[in-house]
DNA sequence: ACGCGCTGGGAGAGCGCTCTCCGAGCGTGC
DNA sequence: GCACGCTCGGAGAGCGCTCTCCCAGCGCGT
């Protein structure tokens, strides 16, 4: 055991000379690729075992120009440099980021690739980042990039890196993305709070440099405006939960007959429920809150939040097939995958 | 643009060619092996700069044998195979995950290294896990392994893989790890209920396949046993708030007058707590509730949870730091690295 | 003036694989 | 019986880099 671990790995060279063949018919066997005579493969298969031998990834990837691997970027705006805090702690604290990792490993389950996590929330991290995957040590990249400035998708684009986005750019790149209709989402959670005769609504939105954040604001505008509703009280939170309690609080002492809120994701809805027990307010009778996700914080406390699901594991898995096929068929032009949101009723509207 | 992203990638040999040195010249400046001329140096860099040149990192993997990348595993227990439900999804979903995202960033940001994620989740997803690693894919794993029966690590150190574990074998191997003194975290939830006068109190367990898991609980019981309770009525969860619901559920349903419950990780304390909520009992009145982790889940409801802390970002900074120590002194003896747990009181308890 | 050490650039041999050619051997059709 | 095509193994040329040698040139001591 400890003498097999010493010497030199084994190579292709010597499953030949072991198997008593060339390296090319070596090489043939392993990837299927023509006919070889079943003894001859009968007895490189032996040669393999024999030697232990395992392809080294660096030499096939040299020759092929593939690698196996697949970024996953987060690239967020640029995070606070707060030396004492753990980095990114925010981003992977959010369920959103367990759900997007969860559809990539769906849509690369059956398949030999395995997905490099790299976080672009500084411009260093960006340019290093940019530069990992020039280097070519990923095939593709998959971005969630939140903030409306960010450049890197232009930079990917640009330096011509097959790369699929979550979430639409602000501005429209010859990129593939799959994105929610937030705007619909927004609206969706308008007309139920409206069908459930709530009339002093207030909107808890995410960061408004986040494109899904002020479309789902908009959408969530209108349709209040459709119902004769003009008049919305809204503060800005940024995703978190601390900051839904902080909004929510805030709202409450602007606007203490509030009879219902939206927030713009489950965790900030999260927050304002606790704000809103504190405050000894019943949900849903005198407060109606509907939250957006349908992440596992929805049904984390009660009530059960009534919210507007969006189906990131799918649309993660998406955006994996997406990224395969543009691997695939180089040529292929950049799509769009939008997905609906949908309601979910369950007890806090 | 598009004549650049046309033509083949430049090479050092185009470089060398340009700047009218030769590629080993090249070579050292990049590296930064060596003294060059100043001069020479500059001639090379512009060269650089004229040519776009990136090196190719397979062909120097392929070389130095090292790739840039670490392995970063969840060897979970085998999940069952739920067509409609998303990989890992549990496991990705529980902020414990997320954490140790950010700890391995910790430990990586200053140098130019990413995670790679493998889920190790069934034994056909480890045979995978385990050929891309001996291929040489990353140049060390870290491995989070839950379930004691995992046959990872020790295969991984039998493939001669450096390799530093998150959380201790149960026999054990000569391999790094870090972990928490999980049966300390159970004395101190057990010291605590107790100072607060609870004598009625039960746990609810992780599942006892997972060594942490069966320390916190031996640890509770412990300390419970020497204050003098001796009965401990016991429910197995599986770590997730919904087993914790059902686990509070069914204990209260067999012990009504129960006064303080030790959850052994915060999202089945939480759950614990919402299934008290409905009941109408007050915490930490009518019964205290203590938790295991200090994640984000703890002051996600109300009340917020008194909890054993595990510094789960330390530990995986650390983690990441001992293996890098190995990458760079290959003959370093294994080390294990111990965690002591604090308790952080809120309100719960 | 000569030798010696030292600095710094060039040549070239790989690293381990893939893949295109080439050619041997065999079967087939007329 | 011969030309032709077809199948399948081997030879060998890279892929783009690093790194060990080797050697030219220079400064220094004697």
């Amino acid at each position: 055991m400890s003498s097999e671990a010493l010497k030199r790995a084994s190579t292709l060279e010597d499953v030949a000379r072991v198997a008593g063949v060339s390296r090319a018919t070596v090489s043939r066997v392993i990837n299927g690729v023509r006919n070889v005579d079943p003894a001859i493969q009968e007895a490189v298969r032996q040669a393999i075992a024999r030697t232990g031998y395992v392809p080294n990834s660096a030499a096939r990837s040299l020759v092929t120009r593939r690698t196996g691997a697949l970024a996953l970027v987060i690239s967020g705006s640029d995070a606070p440099e707060t030396p004492d805090h753990h980095v990114g702690g925010e981003i992977f604290a959010d369920p959103f980021f367990g759900r997007v990792v969860s559809g990539v490993f769906t849509g690369l389950r059956p398949l030999d690739l395995h997905p490099v996590l790299m976080l672009a929330d500084s411009a260093e991290a960006r340019d290093k980042a940019l530069t990992y995957l020039r280097q070519g040590n990923a095939d593709g990249a998959m971005v969630v990039s939140t903030h409306s400035r960010d450049p890197l998708p232009a930079q990917l684009l640009a330096a011509g890196i097959p790369t699929v986005l979550f979430g639409r750019p602000p501005t429209p790149l010859s990129l593939s993305c799959v994105d929610l209709d937030n705007r619909e989402g927004g609206r969706i959670a308008a007309d139920h709070l409206h069908a459930r005769g709530r009339h002093r609504v207030a909107a808890i939105s995410g960061p408004l440099g986040v494109r899904a954040a002020r479309d789902r604001l908009s959408g969530f505008r209108e349709a209040m405006a459709d119902h004769g509703i003009h008049q919305l009280p809204h503060v800005e939170g940024d995703f978190t939960r601390e900051d839904g309690e902080r909004a929510m609080a805030s709202l409450l002492r602007r606007y203490p007959d509030l009879d219902g809120v939206f927030a713009a994701n489950d965790l900030m809805a999260q927050g304002a429920l606790a704000v809103l027990a504190e405050h000894r307010r019943r949900v849903p009778e005198d407060i109606a809150v509907i939250g957006f996700d349908d992440s596992s914080a929805a049904t984390a406390g009660r009530p059960h939040l009534t919210t507007v699901r969006q189906p990131v594991e799918e649309m993660a898995a998406e955006m994996t097939r997406v990224l395969l096929d543009h691997l695939a068929r180089p040529g292929r032009a950049a799509t769009t995958v939008l997905f609906e949101p949908t309601l979910i009723e369950r007890q806090s509207a």
